[in-house]
DNA sequence: ATGGAACCGTACGGTACGGTTCGGTCGAGG
DNA sequence: CCTCGACCGAACCGTACCGTACGGTTCCAT
């Protein structure tokens, strides 16, 4: 019978993947090989030999392919951290300070390697089959930074720091503030410039526009 | 000896590419089928059969499928128009309804069907060759628009309407402000919502929003 | 009319890769 | 020691597709 794949469409978005050590080092691998040579260079064969192992147990785990990408989506997204430093709201400048944490944690994870490769692949193949990794990569990744990001505005908002009436409007406003067109830019290939390499900065400008819309 | 593909990295990015009426078709047919189906829908043979045009026709036309790829990017970069209003900055009024207008016309390009199917052609491949997909499709569009927007805007500040130091940031900011992060949702396979595909009032709120961060 | 250029349709070679199968190895547990 | 399960390495098959070659057709210019 045909080994069931990585059913990760069905399963829920916050659970674990629970992966055996053995298959996060096979996926640390197809990882690398994705960051390395985008997707043609993550074949079967290439990733047994590269991870010394058997296309056997590939299939045996991951159950196709396509199951094996979706499994690299989901550790890649279950590797990710973000600072949850959102429970103390104390006063104004700390708050404010988080938020430029947070873009600032933000770019560094949009901006990384790993995170362009998964982008591309997913995007790549978004209007193939029934476009799994692009779901994927939304409920893993996007979502939840959005989920978490609205729960600090409005906290912000409680406290009387910020003015807006979606939360999920303006955290678009943020995020389109800190990425403006680099994102884009990068996934097409381009190299960030200087300016665009020092997220600090580019995070406290977003902010600084940030708070000249929203601020109360 | 191997026919020249179509070698548009040399070419001058201004150029017009210069195609025959009937390779325009074929590349309308291959355009249809990247929108329809992907990358991998596009294949020379399916191509040859939907425009009823030979194989070798093809390779001798473009070389080999990249120049095929390339010719793509650049025939539907070259039917893009953008509405050539930044002539007249009578009052500010009218400027910043020329403002909204090229706002609109930026998302009706960006996301249209064909312009994300090319979008994520080029992201796709743009870890595999040499990256030309990436640079075509930023050199003959991303650059192109940005070009004329920063003269629009240095227009609106030698008018006095607008405040900024750097147009190529302000540009940046604007098309932050009116994509956030709806592109690369788009380009990862969701939908846009109702609002989101109104452009005329995404692009009236992002003005205002512009404006009240560089209006003069 | 005639020669040639461009083109169409098709068939074929070569290749790369996904997926399967099989024999052999290693280590744990009875 | 024997068994059993997991795994590795390698060989294998089918398929899809790129690139090319070739015969036949259309069209234009001389």
């Amino acid at each position: 019978m045909p080994a069931a794949a990585y059913d990760i469409a069905t399963s829920r978005p916050d659970a674990a993947p629970e992966f055996s050590p053995r298959q996060q080092v096979v996926l640390q691998h197809a990882l690398t090989l994705l960051v390395e040579g985008g997707e043609k260079a993550l074949t079967t064969a290439g990733l047994a030999r590269t991870a010394s192992c058997s296309k056997e147990s590939l299939y045996k785990w991951f159950g196709d392919r396509d199951g094996l990408l979706a499994a690299v989506v989901a550790y890649q997204a279950s590797q990710v951290q973000f600072p949850s430093e959102a429970g103390s709201t104390a006063d104004a400048a700390t708050f404010r300070t988080h938020v430029t944490a947070f873009v600032e944690a933000l770019l560094g994870v949009l901006f990384s390697e790993t995170s362009l490769a998964l982008n591309r692949l997913s995007i790549g193949q978004s209007n193939t089959n029934s476009n799994r990794l692009g779901h994927l990569l939304l409920v893993r990744g996007k979502h939840m930074i959005s989920s978490r990001a609205r729960t600090m505005l409005e906290s912000g908002r409680r406290h009387g720091l910020l003015k807006f009436d979606d939360a999920e409007d303006a955290y678009q406003v943020l995020y389109g503030l800190a990425l403006r067109d680099v994102h884009i830019r990068l996934l097409l290939g381009e190299t960030a410039n200087a300016a665009e390499q020092d997220h600090k900065s580019q995070a406290e400008t977003a902010v600084d526009r940030f708070y000249r819309l929203f601020g109360a």
